[in-house]
DNA sequence: TTCTGGCCGGTAATCGCTTACTGATGTGAT
DNA sequence: ATCACATCAGTAAGCGATTACCGGCCAGAA
């Protein structure tokens, strides 16, 4: 049998050399211990203020790291300790707004609690969140934000409940934001809005502007935001008494092209009747259809309103200045880091879920339905 | 005297207890070893794939990293090997499109070279570079990049060089992103992009048009950026053999608020007497000037022509869409992160500057001057 | 048959920091 | 003067990998 099955050798002991001296170096604890004149746990202990130092050593100890210029090394640290000062973020792309205001919420909100941020991006790679949070598992990141993301199965989100655990297991947390909770038994926080609500405010003042005929494009039925839009739309015709004619509700990936085509394509063949006003799934969707509303040589709002979801920058600049629903995105950023950080320590608490409120803004962009 | 000067006690050896079990725990190569029969060397081979092992031995340590669930700590390979497989990139605000899609070439570069990001921004605080260079350096990024950079003067470009030195000799690279080299012995890797050739470009395109009074508005002297474009919307007039007047170079702080408001108000006043043309230093300044020459009745580009720079999409998006200098930003993320790992290991190599190219982008927003 | 290598795999030293214990010192109480 | 306490500082055991060195084994060469 080739398969080396024997006791393992017995190798004698071999002092060795130390790890020649030619690479990068720099102050270790040890060396700013020798030049203070202390040990290197009392260079720790000034270094990270959690136990009493009398004022003279410390002193001394500080003047020591400036001589040296010495600069912890977070690896080090963090092996010995159990945090690593570290937090992931996994968005879709880093370049829409969306998720870039939600970024720069964690990345404040990081900052100011220290930390740093791991930013990573999907590109469009289906369940690319999964290997992102094991990428994040590796590196140990106290918490792991997850954003948004599309199309979600079952069978995903069975392994994403998997990650959620794993991570737990390792002391930190998986934060959701953006998105409905997993199931009660999964541990990870969720930061969230209220989509239904949110969808129903805004679709509630379309129709009390006299619009009844309110065109719905964007969004797919995986997607878990759509379908909670579409419900407050749908909601909102109902407390009205109203019922809505399905086929004004379009459904399509959020995109400012979606938004073009399709309102471009049913003013051309009239496939959906007649509408007044268009609700675009999120701003980009929104954006679209005021272009080709404007091509087909209709006024906005004079000939029909256009309002939009989640108000992007964009929204407000675009001519006319788009009515939607604001949402708080920044802020869910922020909060999503506190909620991880409240999270982390309890061990296997119950899945903690925030929302943050959203309002309708509106500008220019609604009028009251024309009179036909 | 109560200072403690005295020899350290000799206090004797006790056998500690291990740290409590009670914390997070997740298998170590230790376990995986043990659970394989083989020594973690072993096992570290068989992970980094990097050194000759028996096919057997190598299929019972991937059986037991599955059984166990194991994942690597990057903390401890990184403090026993030498890199982080990390980078860190600083921005001035992750929600810009213009360090969006730095960020994203970054990020993507970074994904296929199997690193992580760890992203950065300083959100207008005046050189909060500085302090985000140090955290990463405690970090021990593999290569720090900072991009774009506002205001700069004699005492932060010393700082910054010192920086460079440090992390150079940490074994790490600073990486320069769209600003010109600090200084030829300072260890610093540069791409940056041709600002005065692109400038130049573009205006003498307006030139060929017959524009011969362009309102140039945006930029700060203090930026290199700004000077080098001026430098090119200069020496485009000169090669011409024409001049240009002053008054027509309004400097400000790049944003879409300054092009609304600086053109409104030349257009009011007429203080820089008469313009056929409007060059924004970036797109925001550009469209925020289209907006007032919408506003006073004059049509683009029919009674005034506009371009821009950056090329971001919003260019593309407004109505008409901007002609504008088309910058490789994707690209020029990517290249950092080359020239970062290329950089790796030389100790102290000449200061590397990499250079990416710039184009004209023709669209709605230009047509020939209007005959006076 | 003995020797020389090539393959593989084990041993254990390190990386740089945190922190549980322990000890020395000085102080107020008795 | 003696003892119980605070206070402050030192010792050294990890944390979880990587890797320089060393050595057993076996095949082909001499």
């Amino acid at each position: 049998m080739p398969t080396p099955q024997g006791k393992p050798a017995r190798a004698s002991r071999a002092p060795r050399t130390p790890r020649d001296g030619a690479g990068p170096k720099r102050a270790t604890v040890q060396e700013v211990a020798e030049t203070a004149g202390v040990s290197t746990a009392t260079v720790s202990r000034v270094l990270n203020g959690n136990y009493p130092v009398a004022a003279d050593t410390r002193r001394r100890v500080e003047q020591a790291v400036r001589t040296l210029g010495y600069v912890v090394n977070a690896q080090a640290r963090a092996l010995a300790g159990s945090r690593t000062r570290t937090v992931g973020i996994i968005v879709e792309d880093i370049v829409d707004p969306f998720f870039g205001f939600i970024a720069r919420g964690v990345q404040r909100q990081a900052a100011e609690d220290g930390k740093l941020c791991l930013v990573c991006s999907t590109y469009g790679v289906a369940g690319g969140e999964l290997d992102l949070i094991d990428s994040l598992r590796e590196q140990r990141a106290d918490a792991v934000i997850v954003v948004g993301g599309g199309v979600e199965d079952a069978a995903y989100r069975r392994k994403l409940a998997d990650r959620a655990h794993a991570l737990n297991q390792d002391g930190s947390w998986l934060v959701l934001c953006g998105r409905p909770p997993l199931a009660a038994d999964v541990p990870a926080g969720v930061v969230d809005y209220d989509n239904t609500g949110g969808a129903h405010a805004i679709t509630d003042y379309l129709l009390g502007q006299g619009h009844r005929r309110i065109l719905y494009i964007g969004g797919l039925d995986q997607m878990s935001v759509h379908r909670a839009r579409v419900a407050g739309f749908r909601r909102a015709y109902a407390s009205r008494g109203l019922e809505v004619d399905e086929r004004l509700i379009q459904p399509g990936p959020f995109s400012r092209r979606l938004g073009y085509e399709r309102t471009a394509q049913l003013l051309r063949d009239g496939s959906a009747g007649e509408f007044t006003a268009v609700f675009g799934a999120n701003d980009g969707v929104a954006v679209g259809a005021m272009q080709a509303l404007r091509e087909a040589g209709l006024r906005i709002p004079q000939d029909v309103s256009v309002v939009g979801y989640d108000d992007i920058p964009l929204a407000a600049e675009v001519t006319p200045a788009l009515t939607t629903v604001h949402l708080p995105l920044e802020q869910m950023g922020r909060e999503a880091v506190r909620l991880a950080v409240a999270l982390r320590g309890e061990s296997d608490g119950p899945t903690d879920t925030r929302h943050v409120g959203t309002h309708v803004v509106i500008r220019e962009s609604t009028a009251p339905a024309p009179v036909s």
